[in-house]
DNA sequence: ATGGGGGCCTGCCGGC
DNA sequence: TGCCGGCAGGCCCCCA
């Protein structure tokens, strides 16, 4: 489920958990998910401490006081479940572990940090520190959208002479790193443009539009604390409310919320996945 | 080189 | 109640 807005908000949770701490014990109760894990993987990081948590796309890293660095990815239906902290809802005490707990690390302090993934879809690995930005996941990343390198004359260079839909283009982690469908379908409602229009073939001016929006939305997503994530903010006590903010996900036959439009949102399927939109004022 | 589709997994929900 | 199809926030890989 996790896009970049909920990655970014696992990482803030994670942070003041795992930022100067170390891992005193690591369980890891399978050989891996999408690939296999790393060899020796719960050797690697028993006694690690972590030095600094980051985020690069829909990734988390944590770089290990051992050089080493751990990536991680939540797939589809990844989640990260806190407890034995003290904001936490079970204070130094751990619930029953769950189906699809995976990998579970014991913080010296007490806390736990549990990642669970019902589909498997997600992803953990090591490489070492240095090697970071090049691993195999990494390397090939377009520009974080909300950093400097992502800006107006970039995503026209980008997007020029493209023959797929814009949907399909802002989904690709190559040319802008971090969006997904939800908050690609936003964007492109916000912006008015239909998901179905051939990247190269939409005006400049709306392409330098394009940057500003994906900016806000996202901003807008981090600062709500994610779309969803529930059991993450269950140990936390707080909540994601920004799917109480989508204007066209999950919208279909519902009335376009553009004032004066006066649409009918729509759902088109782009390869294998659901666009919303509304074509009334999307063009 | 580009763009599209298959496949990987499990869970949930609605319809019959 | 059970079964079945469709759907789900991702992304690698293969094919034309």
């Amino acid at each position: 489920m996790p896009e970049l807005p909920e990655v970014e908000t696992v990482r803030r949770g994670l942070d003041p958990v795992l930022t100067g701490q170390a891992i005193a014990r690591a369980d890891v109760r399978r050989e891996g998910l999408r690939w296999p894990f790393p060899r020796d993987l719960a050797g690697r990081l028993t006694g690690a401490k972590v030095l600094r948590l980051w985020r690069r796309s829909k990734y988390i890293l944590a770089d290990l006081s051992t050089g080493e660095t751990l990536i991680l990815h939540l797939g589809m239906s990844g989640r990260i479940l806190i407890s034995g902290t003290p904001l936490g809802k079970f204070h130094h005490s751990h619930p029953a572990p769950q189906k699809h707990d995976h990998v579970v690390l014991d913080i010296e302090g007490g806390a736990r940090v549990t990642f669970n993934d019902a589909r498997r879809f997600g992803a953990i690995d090591l490489c070492a520190t240095k090697d970071a930005e090049n691993h195999k996941l990494i390397a090939g990343l377009g520009p974080e959208p909300l950093g400097n390198t992502f800006n107006e004359s970039y995503l026209a260079e980008a997007l020029q002479a493209r023959n797929m839909p814009i949907k399909s283009a802002l989904l690709d982690q190559k040319i802008v790193a971090g969006l997904g469908n939800i908050y690609v379908c936003e964007v492109l409602f916000r912006a008015g443009i239909s998901p179905k229009r051939k990247a190269g073939r939409i005006a400049a001016g709306r392409v330098s539009d394009l940057v500003p929006i994906i900016r806000q939305v996202l901003g807008e997503a981090i600062e709500s604390g994610g779309s969803s994530l529930k059991d993450y903010r269950q140990a936390d006590g707080e909540l994601g409310y920004f799917q109480h903010s989508f204007r066209v996900y999950g919208r279909e036959g519902l009335p376009c919320l553009r004032p004066g439009c006066g649409g009918m949102v729509a759902r088109v399927v782009q390869s294998g996945r659901s666009s919303f939109y509304c074509p009334q004022c999307q063009r």
